[in-house]
DNA sequence: TATAATAATGATAACGATTATCGTTATTAA
DNA sequence: TTAATAACGATAATCGTTATCATTATTATA
Protein backbone atom coordinates (compact mmCIF):
# COMPACT_ATOMS: atom_id res chain seq x y z
CA UNK A 1 0.00 0.00 0.00
CA UNK A 2 1.80 2.74 -1.12
CA UNK A 3 1.48 6.84 -1.11
CA UNK A 4 -0.63 7.83 2.24
CA UNK A 5 0.35 7.52 5.62
CA UNK A 6 -1.96 7.78 8.84
CA UNK A 7 -0.96 10.93 11.02
CA UNK A 8 -2.55 11.70 14.13
CA UNK A 9 -3.03 15.15 12.89
CA UNK A 10 -5.13 14.12 10.07
CA UNK A 11 -7.49 11.96 12.57
CA UNK A 12 -8.10 14.71 14.43
CA UNK A 13 -9.31 16.84 12.15
CA UNK A 14 -11.60 14.66 9.96
CA UNK A 15 -12.96 13.49 13.81
CA UNK A 16 -13.08 17.26 14.78
CA UNK A 17 -14.75 17.89 11.36
CA UNK A 18 -17.36 15.68 11.39
CA UNK A 19 -18.56 15.96 14.98
CA UNK A 20 -19.57 19.36 14.26
CA UNK A 21 -22.21 20.69 12.43
CA UNK A 22 -21.42 24.33 12.07
CA UNK A 23 -19.34 24.13 8.87
CA UNK A 24 -15.70 25.71 10.25
CA UNK A 25 -13.90 27.68 8.31
CA UNK A 26 -9.95 26.18 8.73
CA UNK A 27 -8.62 28.59 10.97
CA UNK A 28 -11.30 27.91 13.05
CA UNK A 29 -10.74 24.21 12.98
CA UNK A 30 -7.22 24.95 13.70
CA UNK A 31 -8.19 26.58 16.79
CA UNK A 32 -9.99 23.93 18.29
CA UNK A 33 -7.52 21.27 17.56
CA UNK A 34 -4.92 23.50 19.45
CA UNK A 35 -6.12 22.17 23.01
CA UNK A 36 -5.14 18.67 21.74
CA UNK A 37 -2.28 19.85 19.43
CA UNK A 38 -0.60 22.77 21.25
CA UNK A 39 1.89 22.80 18.21
CA UNK A 40 -0.15 22.11 15.48
CA UNK A 41 0.08 24.27 12.45
CA UNK A 42 -2.53 25.88 10.19
CA UNK A 43 -0.63 25.18 7.35
CA UNK A 44 -1.27 21.06 8.31
CA UNK A 45 -5.23 21.78 9.06
CA UNK A 46 -5.30 23.84 5.09
CA UNK A 47 -2.80 20.64 3.56
CA UNK A 48 -5.05 17.93 4.80
CA UNK A 49 -8.32 19.66 4.49
CA UNK A 50 -7.05 19.64 0.43
CA UNK A 51 -6.16 16.32 0.19
CA UNK A 52 -9.59 15.41 2.21
CA UNK A 53 -11.73 17.42 -0.76
CA UNK A 54 -9.94 15.81 -3.61
CA UNK A 55 -10.75 12.69 -2.42
CA UNK A 56 -14.24 13.63 -1.63
CA UNK A 57 -14.58 12.60 1.56
CA UNK A 58 -15.37 16.18 2.83
CA UNK A 59 -16.93 19.58 1.21
CA UNK A 60 -15.06 23.01 0.70
CA UNK A 61 -18.34 25.41 0.78
CA UNK A 62 -16.60 28.66 -1.29
CA UNK A 63 -18.42 31.97 0.33
CA UNK A 64 -17.92 35.34 0.97
CA UNK A 65 -14.97 35.54 3.14
CA UNK A 66 -12.94 32.72 4.00
CA UNK A 67 -13.70 28.80 2.93
CA UNK A 68 -15.90 26.57 5.12
CA UNK A 69 -15.60 23.21 5.56
CA UNK A 70 -18.21 20.31 5.76
CA UNK A 71 -17.58 16.72 7.00
CA UNK A 72 -20.69 15.62 5.22
CA UNK A 73 -19.87 14.79 1.62
CA UNK A 74 -23.51 13.56 0.77
CA UNK A 75 -24.99 16.17 -1.39
CA UNK A 76 -27.37 18.59 0.61
CA UNK A 77 -28.18 21.82 0.67
CA UNK A 78 -26.92 25.02 3.24
CA UNK A 79 -28.97 27.78 5.19
CA UNK A 80 -26.92 30.68 6.03
CA UNK A 81 -28.31 33.14 8.23
CA UNK A 82 -27.88 36.46 7.81
CA UNK A 83 -28.71 37.75 11.56
CA UNK A 84 -26.65 34.80 13.40
CA UNK A 85 -24.82 33.92 10.71
CA UNK A 86 -24.72 30.75 11.25
CA UNK A 87 -25.01 27.80 8.73
CA UNK A 88 -27.09 24.97 8.97
CA UNK A 89 -27.80 21.90 6.69
CA UNK A 90 -30.78 21.18 4.93
CA UNK A 91 -31.31 17.63 4.73
CA UNK A 92 -32.95 14.74 3.06
CA UNK A 93 -34.54 16.50 0.69
CA UNK A 94 -34.47 16.66 -3.06
CA UNK A 95 -33.59 20.13 -3.93
CA UNK A 96 -34.85 20.65 -7.12
CA UNK A 97 -38.25 21.46 -9.27
CA UNK A 98 -38.52 19.10 -12.30
CA UNK A 99 -38.32 22.27 -14.30
CA UNK A 100 -35.20 23.06 -13.52
CA UNK A 101 -33.80 19.69 -14.17
CA UNK A 102 -35.71 19.70 -17.47
CA UNK A 103 -34.24 23.12 -18.56
CA UNK A 104 -30.36 22.23 -17.97
CA UNK A 105 -28.50 21.25 -20.97
CA UNK A 106 -25.81 18.78 -19.38
CA UNK A 107 -25.73 16.39 -16.78
CA UNK A 108 -25.72 17.67 -13.13
CA UNK A 109 -22.84 15.66 -11.62
CA UNK A 110 -22.83 17.56 -8.22
CA UNK A 111 -24.04 21.14 -6.93
CA UNK A 112 -23.48 23.86 -4.65
CA UNK A 113 -27.04 25.65 -3.01
CA UNK A 114 -26.99 28.25 -0.24
CA UNK A 115 -30.18 29.64 0.57
CA UNK A 116 -30.09 33.18 2.31
CA UNK A 117 -32.44 34.44 5.24
CA UNK A 118 -33.23 34.59 8.81
CA UNK A 119 -33.04 31.19 10.59
CA UNK A 120 -36.17 30.52 12.94
CA UNK A 121 -34.51 31.63 15.95
CA UNK A 122 -33.78 34.79 14.69
CA UNK A 123 -36.98 35.57 13.40
CA UNK B 1 -28.45 65.42 -5.11
CA UNK B 2 -25.83 64.32 -2.97
CA UNK B 3 -22.83 61.86 -2.51
CA UNK B 4 -22.39 59.97 -5.72
CA UNK B 5 -20.63 61.20 -9.24
CA UNK B 6 -20.79 59.41 -12.44
CA UNK B 7 -18.06 58.52 -13.69
CA UNK B 8 -16.78 57.18 -17.75
CA UNK B 9 -14.74 54.08 -15.82
CA UNK B 10 -17.85 53.14 -14.07
CA UNK B 11 -20.16 52.80 -17.13
CA UNK B 12 -17.91 51.08 -19.14
CA UNK B 13 -17.59 48.83 -16.12
CA UNK B 14 -21.46 48.21 -16.07
CA UNK B 15 -21.77 48.46 -20.03
CA UNK B 16 -18.80 45.65 -20.09
CA UNK B 17 -20.33 43.66 -17.47
CA UNK B 18 -23.61 43.69 -18.93
CA UNK B 19 -23.01 43.28 -22.57
CA UNK B 20 -21.65 39.62 -21.80
CA UNK B 21 -22.61 36.33 -20.11
CA UNK B 22 -19.40 34.71 -19.04
CA UNK B 23 -19.64 36.12 -15.71
CA UNK B 24 -16.08 37.25 -15.74
CA UNK B 25 -14.04 38.06 -12.50
CA UNK B 26 -12.70 41.45 -12.02
CA UNK B 27 -9.61 40.81 -13.55
CA UNK B 28 -11.55 39.18 -16.87
CA UNK B 29 -12.76 42.49 -16.99
CA UNK B 30 -9.82 44.78 -15.95
CA UNK B 31 -8.18 43.17 -19.00
CA UNK B 32 -10.94 43.76 -21.72
CA UNK B 33 -11.84 47.23 -20.48
CA UNK B 34 -7.97 48.13 -21.16
CA UNK B 35 -8.20 48.55 -24.57
CA UNK B 36 -10.42 51.64 -24.29
CA UNK B 37 -9.20 52.75 -20.84
CA UNK B 38 -5.21 52.09 -21.06
CA UNK B 39 -4.63 53.95 -17.67
CA UNK B 40 -7.43 51.98 -16.10
CA UNK B 41 -6.72 50.72 -12.57
CA UNK B 42 -7.57 47.18 -11.28
CA UNK B 43 -8.47 48.80 -8.09
CA UNK B 44 -11.19 51.17 -10.05
CA UNK B 45 -12.66 48.12 -11.09
CA UNK B 46 -12.82 46.60 -7.92
CA UNK B 47 -14.07 49.17 -6.51
CA UNK B 48 -17.03 49.98 -8.82
CA UNK B 49 -18.16 46.42 -8.78
CA UNK B 50 -18.33 46.76 -4.99
CA UNK B 51 -20.32 49.56 -5.00
CA UNK B 52 -22.63 48.13 -7.95
CA UNK B 53 -23.19 45.10 -5.71
CA UNK B 54 -23.92 46.73 -2.23
CA UNK B 55 -26.96 48.58 -4.57
CA UNK B 56 -27.77 45.53 -5.70
CA UNK B 57 -27.46 46.34 -9.14
CA UNK B 58 -25.08 43.54 -10.38
CA UNK B 59 -23.96 40.01 -8.28
CA UNK B 60 -21.18 38.50 -6.61
CA UNK B 61 -20.73 34.79 -7.35
CA UNK B 62 -18.23 33.39 -4.61
CA UNK B 63 -16.63 30.45 -6.07
CA UNK B 64 -13.46 28.29 -6.07
CA UNK B 65 -10.74 30.74 -6.97
CA UNK B 66 -11.46 34.34 -7.73
CA UNK B 67 -14.98 35.82 -7.30
CA UNK B 68 -17.13 36.25 -10.38
CA UNK B 69 -19.51 39.22 -11.28
CA UNK B 70 -22.92 39.14 -13.27
CA UNK B 71 -24.99 42.02 -14.58
CA UNK B 72 -27.96 40.37 -14.23
CA UNK B 73 -29.50 41.10 -10.30
CA UNK B 74 -32.47 39.15 -11.14
CA UNK B 75 -32.41 35.82 -9.04
CA UNK B 76 -31.48 32.75 -11.14
CA UNK B 77 -28.68 29.79 -11.49
CA UNK B 78 -25.77 28.70 -13.02
CA UNK B 79 -23.89 25.66 -14.47
CA UNK B 80 -20.05 25.78 -14.26
CA UNK B 81 -18.91 23.14 -16.67
CA UNK B 82 -16.08 20.98 -15.77
CA UNK B 83 -14.68 20.79 -18.73
CA UNK B 84 -14.96 23.93 -20.74
CA UNK B 85 -15.04 25.98 -16.93
CA UNK B 86 -17.91 28.15 -18.56
CA UNK B 87 -20.32 29.27 -16.58
CA UNK B 88 -23.62 29.86 -18.42
CA UNK B 89 -27.19 30.77 -16.78
CA UNK B 90 -29.94 28.56 -16.26
CA UNK B 91 -32.99 31.62 -16.66
CA UNK B 92 -36.72 31.67 -15.90
CA UNK B 93 -37.72 28.78 -14.03
CA UNK B 94 -38.52 28.11 -10.08
CA UNK B 95 -35.32 26.59 -9.39
CA UNK B 96 -36.78 24.83 -6.06
CA UNK B 97 -38.89 21.70 -5.17
CA UNK B 98 -41.70 21.80 -2.76
CA UNK B 99 -40.34 19.90 -0.70
CA UNK B 100 -37.43 21.91 -0.32
CA UNK B 101 -39.41 24.96 0.35
CA UNK B 102 -41.50 23.02 3.09
CA UNK B 103 -38.15 21.64 4.61
CA UNK B 104 -36.42 25.06 5.48
CA UNK B 105 -37.01 26.93 9.10
CA UNK B 106 -36.86 30.61 8.26
CA UNK B 107 -37.62 33.17 5.31
CA UNK B 108 -35.74 32.87 2.29
CA UNK B 109 -34.45 36.18 1.09
CA UNK B 110 -32.32 35.05 -1.85
CA UNK B 111 -29.95 32.18 -2.69
CA UNK B 112 -26.73 30.93 -4.44
CA UNK B 113 -27.08 28.06 -6.81
CA UNK B 114 -24.37 26.18 -9.14
CA UNK B 115 -24.51 22.95 -10.68
CA UNK B 116 -21.97 21.43 -11.64
CA UNK B 117 -21.35 19.16 -14.94
CA UNK B 118 -20.60 19.11 -18.35
CA UNK B 119 -22.94 21.02 -20.83
CA UNK B 120 -24.04 19.83 -24.14
CA UNK B 121 -21.40 21.46 -25.58
CA UNK B 122 -18.81 18.96 -24.15
CA UNK B 123 -20.79 15.82 -23.49
C1' DT C 1 -17.94 80.04 -18.62
C1' DA C 2 -15.15 80.07 -14.41
C1' DT C 3 -14.84 78.46 -9.85
C1' DA C 4 -15.21 75.73 -5.79
C1' DA C 5 -16.36 71.42 -3.67
C1' DT C 6 -15.69 66.81 -3.66
C1' DA C 7 -16.30 62.09 -5.63
C1' DA C 8 -13.59 59.09 -8.39
C1' DT C 9 -9.36 57.92 -10.24
C1' DG C 10 -4.62 55.55 -10.70
C1' DA C 11 -0.68 53.93 -8.31
C1' DT C 12 0.63 51.34 -4.86
C1' DA C 13 0.88 49.63 -0.11
C1' DA C 14 -1.43 46.62 3.04
C1' DC C 15 -4.19 42.84 4.16
C1' DG C 16 -6.28 38.19 4.82
C1' DA C 17 -6.71 33.61 3.09
C1' DT C 18 -4.32 29.99 1.13
C1' DT C 19 -0.40 27.46 -0.87
C1' DA C 20 4.49 26.22 -1.34
C1' DT C 21 9.03 25.33 0.54
C1' DC C 22 12.14 23.01 3.35
C1' DG C 23 14.53 20.94 7.11
C1' DT C 24 12.90 17.79 10.80
C1' DT C 25 9.84 14.15 12.73
C1' DA C 26 6.69 10.27 12.67
C1' DT C 27 4.89 6.37 10.37
C1' DT C 28 5.35 2.27 7.84
C1' DA C 29 7.28 -1.87 5.71
C1' DA C 30 10.94 -4.92 5.54
C1' DT D 1 16.02 -1.95 14.12
C1' DT D 2 16.54 0.18 10.21
C1' DA D 3 15.62 2.53 5.92
C1' DA D 4 12.42 4.93 3.11
C1' DT D 5 9.43 8.48 2.83
C1' DA D 6 4.96 10.77 3.95
C1' DA D 7 3.58 14.25 7.03
C1' DC D 8 4.80 17.62 10.10
C1' DG D 9 5.80 22.66 11.90
C1' DA D 10 7.66 27.02 10.77
C1' DT D 11 7.60 30.32 7.72
C1' DA D 12 8.03 32.54 3.16
C1' DA D 13 5.51 33.34 -0.96
C1' DT D 14 1.41 33.95 -3.60
C1' DC D 15 -3.12 35.43 -4.84
C1' DG D 16 -7.29 37.97 -4.59
C1' DT D 17 -9.01 41.95 -2.63
C1' DT D 18 -9.23 46.26 0.06
C1' DA D 19 -7.33 50.63 1.84
C1' DT D 20 -4.62 54.82 1.35
C1' DC D 21 -3.55 59.03 -0.73
C1' DA D 22 -2.16 62.56 -3.89
C1' DT D 23 -4.16 63.93 -8.36
C1' DT D 24 -7.96 64.38 -11.74
C1' DA D 25 -12.69 64.64 -13.35
C1' DT D 26 -17.34 65.70 -12.47
C1' DT D 27 -20.92 68.51 -10.80
C1' DA D 28 -23.39 72.47 -8.88
C1' DT D 29 -23.40 77.17 -8.51
C1' DA D 30 -21.94 81.83 -9.13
Amino acid sequence: MAGIKHSRQRDAIIQELCSRTDHPTAETLYWSLKEDFPNLSLGTVYRNLGLLCDDGSIIKISVDGADRYDGNANPHCHFLCRSCKEMSDVHNVSPFSDMLLASVDGEIENYSLTLFGVCGNCK
